[in-house]
DNA sequence: AATATTTATCTTGATATCAAGATTTTAATC
DNA sequence: GATTAAAATCTTGATATCAAGATAAATATT
């Protein structure tokens, strides 16, 4: 029996006319993600870098060359507030592994690009990220991965729905 | 298209030989998780309480009259450090949610307990906490609950072992 | 052209978390 | 019984995040 199951068992018993089905999908739903992310940062941390980091420099790395998108942008592809953005990349830079540049055309804004550096070292831990990847979906089978994959669409697509 | 779907075309745009299988499946299951935790959290605001403390609260409740536990056996049931256990059980010390007590039998523990006002607010954000769970896995059939609490548990079941 | 609005980024103050170590008490060993 | 080791909780210092508002530049309106 695992911690889940040991928790909808209390809750059966101090309050049994509670529907805990729901909550057998959404706690272990957050648990499998606590610890797939756990497993994730171990590849980062090998680095010394954090998932915030990674994030930026492989959102960087994935736009192509030259490497190169405004906090703005940045922002469109990460769910966090323009306030954490600044700083994400202000530690990214004191590490030399980015390099703000104010745009030309347009002085408010700025150009975040990685460095030589950053490059070479995002390129390196990207391989790493998805070989560890690989191996946490590799205790399903094919299908039940594909299974997986059309459940979490379906919802995220509902979810997008409300939303917009 | 969904976000998680650009990005993977972005990587194969970039990187075709990159196995991007594993991270429709991992980015998707993060994406979902942030979105179930940010409709909870709802309920929470509402009853101007945090996660962490609703966490800690229903740990209580659920274990039953008298409801209380030591820090430590809180601890168990949750996936923090103990630093963190004690903001979380300061913090609801301050509202009046709980009550800490040291215990005669063990002088270095503590009963950490509901108070009447705690269990309260406790018992009535529950039921509404359930509620949201419903509406949230409600856009699944009854089929579809079922296999993804399967894969999960797959997946925890299967993690739970290489950690011990 | 002057003023108001919008946009892009950054700043500030607050909160939650962790890792590592400190403190106090209990249990084990000599 | 004195000393050592272990256990339970708390403290400290650092990091990451958010919400709300500040700043500066570009665009729209009059």
């Amino acid at each position: 029996m695992d911690d889940v199951q040991k928790k909808i068992q209390q809750w059966t018993t101090v309050l049994p006319s509670l529907n805990t089905q729901p909550m057998a999908l959404t706690s272990r739903l957050q648990r499998a993600n606590k610890h797939i992310n756990d497993e994730l940062n171990l590849t980062f941390k090998q680095h010394k870098i954090s998932d915030a980091s990674f994030d930026v420099m492989a959102t960087l790395l994935r736009s192509g060359p030259p490497h190169s998108l405004s906090p703005g942008q940045l922002l469109e592809q990460m769910l966090i507030t323009s306030g954490t953005m600044t700083t994400r990349i202000d530690k990214l830079e004191k590490k030399g592994l980015v390099k703000r540049k104010i745009k030309k055309s347009d002085k408010r804004s700025v150009n975040v690009a990685l460095t030589k550096k950053g490059l070479k070292l995002i390129e390196e831990v990207v391989l790493e990220h998805v070989k560890r990847q690989e191996k946490i979906v590799s205790i399903f089978s094919e299908d039940e991965q594909l299974m997986f994959i059309n459940l979490l669409q379906k919802y995220l697509h509902n979810a997008d729905k409300k939303h917009k």
